[in-house]
DNA sequence: CTCTCGATTACCT
DNA sequence: GGTAATCGAGAGC
C-alpha cells in the first residue's frame, strides 16, 4: 500500500540542511481529479531562519512565511516574479522556521497530464525548474499549508532505492547567503535546472 | 500609501 | 549572454 511509504512528520522534523539531501530520489506525488502525477526529486535547496539571509524567514514571521514556522511536513507555496509558484516542504519543529524548496523533478508517471498543464515544451523542460514543476503538476496557492505526510492531493513517498550521486553547491537566484552550499542535486541528471550554483562538489553523507 | 524587487521563465540576439 | 513580463509581499514613509 502506498500509504506505508509516505514520508512521516519525523522525517521532516529535523535540521533543514539534513532533510534537504534526504529528499533527493524521493517521489513527489500529485493527485488531481484528472489523474495522478509522480516526479522523482532531483534538485532541492534548504532555507532556514535568522541564521540564513537568503530565507524568507530571515527577518522574522510574516503572513507569507507563516508556514515555515508551523508544523513540519506541510506545503509552503509562494508566488513570485508575477508569474510563478514555488513549492517548499516545511521542516523543523513548530516555531523553528525552515523549508526545502523543490527545484526540479524527473517525470515518472502522468507525463501526458504534465504536458497538458505545460504544453509545447520538450520532455527535459517539463519540470526542470521550481516554477516549471509547479505548473506541470498543477500546484498553486490553493495547496499552501497542505499536510504532505498523508495520502491526499500532495505527498512524498520513499521508492526504496537509495540515491548515489548527490552533489551540492550554493543556491540559485539569491543575492545574500551565497556562503552556504545548501543546494543539493543529482549530478548530471538531465532534469535539473540548467543554471549552476558555485562551489559544486560531491555531497558526503555523514 | 507608495515603491522596490524577487528562492523565475521564456524569448531575444 | 541579455532582458521583458508581471504582481504581490513587505519595507519604509
Amino acid at each position: 500500500m502506498a500509504g506505508a511509504r509516505i514520508l512521516t512528520r519525523s522525517f521532516y522534523q529535523r535540521d533543514t540542511v539534513k532533510v534537504a539531501p534526504d529528499l533527493i530520489g524521493k517521489h513527489l506525488v500529485r493527485v488531481t481529479v484528472n489523474g495522478e502525477m509522480v516526479g522523482r526529486i532531483v534538485e532541492v535547496e534548504a532555507y532556514r531562519g535568522r541564521d540564513d539571509p537568503a530565507s524568507h524567514a530571515f527577518r522574522g514571521l510574516t503572513p507569507r512565511n507563516a508556514p515555515m514556522y508551523g508544523d513540519p511536513g506541510h506545503a509552503y507555496i509562494y508566488f513570485t516574479y508575477g508569474n510563478h509558484y514555488c513549492l517548499n516542504i516545511t521542516t523543523q519543529k513548530a516555531g523553528s522556521p525552515g523549508a526545502v524548496l523543490l527545484r526540479a523533478v524527473e517525470p515518472i508517471e502522468g507525463i501526458r497530464l504534465m504536458k497538458h498543464f505545460r504544453p509545447n515544451v520538450g520532455d527535459t523542460e517539463l519540470t526542470s525548474g521550481p516554477g516549471k514543476l509547479t505548473k506541470a503538476l498543477a500546484i498553486d496557492k490553493t495547496l499552501n499549508e497542505q499536510d504532505m505526510t498523508k495520502e491526499g492531493p500532495l505527498f512524498v513517498t520513499n521508492p526504496g532505492r537509495s540515491e548515489s550521486e548527490i552533489y551540492q553547491s550554493t543556491r540559485i537566484g539569491i543575492s545574500d547567503g551565497q556562503d552556504k552550499p545548501w543546494r543539493f542535486y543529482v549530478n548530471g541528471n538531465p532534469y535539473i535546472s540548467k543554471r549552476h550554483g558555485l562551489r559544486e562538489a560531491r555531497f558526503l553523507q555523514r
